[in-house]
DNA sequence: CTGAATTTAGGTCAATTGTCCTATTTAATA
DNA sequence: TATTAAATAGGACAATTGACCTAAATTCAG
């Protein structure tokens, strides 16, 4: 069968790249070794090889995946609610959603971009894009309350929070910290007066 | 004369550890080899393994580099100025005074801690000590701006902010980003109300 | 100057890296 | 069933890593 054996394929590519995903957001791209990721999805390195080409054929399929997982999460929240504000609650919640992992390794979005950063690695375009997805994302949401103007302000301003707090919060190994500046920041998108194009929002 | 080896034993060792520091800074600790570092400093491999033994070593070594750097940059803020907004201000300014460097590779205690956290790394704890003498210098300005209860909170609020703005900066390689974040900072530090224990300022 | 101590140079080592190759096994087709 | 194509296993590779060692050079005291 035609299907089983392209199912099978993809499967087993799948499985590479869902581990490399998760072993690039533990111990970092350049720390984790081709016999780390088949060891981990108990295959030869022989196919592993047979898959991917490159270590950096490895790094684009992650970050393709990433991408997808993201807007799919996004495509959720975006479902879910019709309120902006209840949107953007969703975005602001993945620090508490995520607390334990974000305590030990940081948030995987921005630690990959600063490794690649310094490895002065061409993915680090793709990389970027990861954070363009939130970015308009959110942006759109703050249009949508009336924020046209300053919406990719805010926008920027959730993110940059949102980075903040992953990286203090790991380098303390303190969920106080988290837990603290996610209540704060829910206060402050409660408190927020909805610009005066708010009534428009249905256009968004 | 006993006081030109020590000082040269002491010159070579103080070579290593600001090449190591910058290397480490621009391409990451583990991607920083032996090599690398004693091809910066223009030594034998031989040489540098005579001043440290083991890799851990340097980077204690840089650490206790980047502290001693910090303390001193914070003692001259201190010493600059009596107005706790006024040294505040010297803060948020870091980011614009380092602004290149930070679009290339980030903030140099953010991205190491990342680092050590995905290896796991000993010396974890000893780079958060970096983000501690910031954190609780603020915290004093912030007290001595009568703001006791909310010190810390408002100290860590900063450093949350300032990590966040050199992710983003550094992701979208935009200094329009970290421009207009600072400028927004340094607004809302010249607007913040004084507590109520402004008065008693001359204790700190 | 001579001898001892410190500092440096450069070679060696085992382990690991990413990459590549060739057999063998498995699956699909005719 | 026989043939072909796809998938897997596992070995080999050159290069690089951190670590270690020894011999030469440099420095300084007596």
């Amino acid at each position: 069968m035609v299907q089983n054996m392209v199912a099978n394929r993809k499967k087993t590519r799948c499985d590479i790249v869902e581990a490399a995903n998760i072993l690039f957001y533990h111990h970092g791209y350049e720390h984790t070794s081709f016999a780390d990721i088949a060891e981990n999805v108990k295959i030869s390195r022989g196919n592993f090889y047979y898959h991917f080409k490159t270590k950096d054929e490895i790094l684009d399929a992650v970050i393709a995946l990433r991408l997808a997982e993201t807007r799919s999460m996004i495509a959720q929240w975006t479902d879910q609610s019709d309120a902006p504000k209840e949107r953007i609650r969703h975005f602001i919640n993945i620090l508490k959603r995520h607390q334990s992992k974000i305590l030990l390794y940081g948030c995987p979005v921005g630690s990959l971009t600063l490794e690649l950063a310094k490895l002065n690695h061409p993915a680090q375009k793709d990389a970027q894009a990861l954070f363009s997805v939130f970015r308009h994302w959110l942006c759109q949401q703050f249009t949508a309350l009336g924020h046209g103007e300053n919406a990719d302000k805010l926008a920027l301003d959730l993110l940059v929070w949102s980075q903040g707090v992953a990286t203090l919060a790991s380098a303390f190994q303190d969920e106080a910290i988290l837990a603290q500046e996610v209540a704060k920041k829910e206060a402050w998108l409660e408190q927020i007066k909805p610009g005066f194009l708010e009534k428009h929002r249905s256009f968004i």
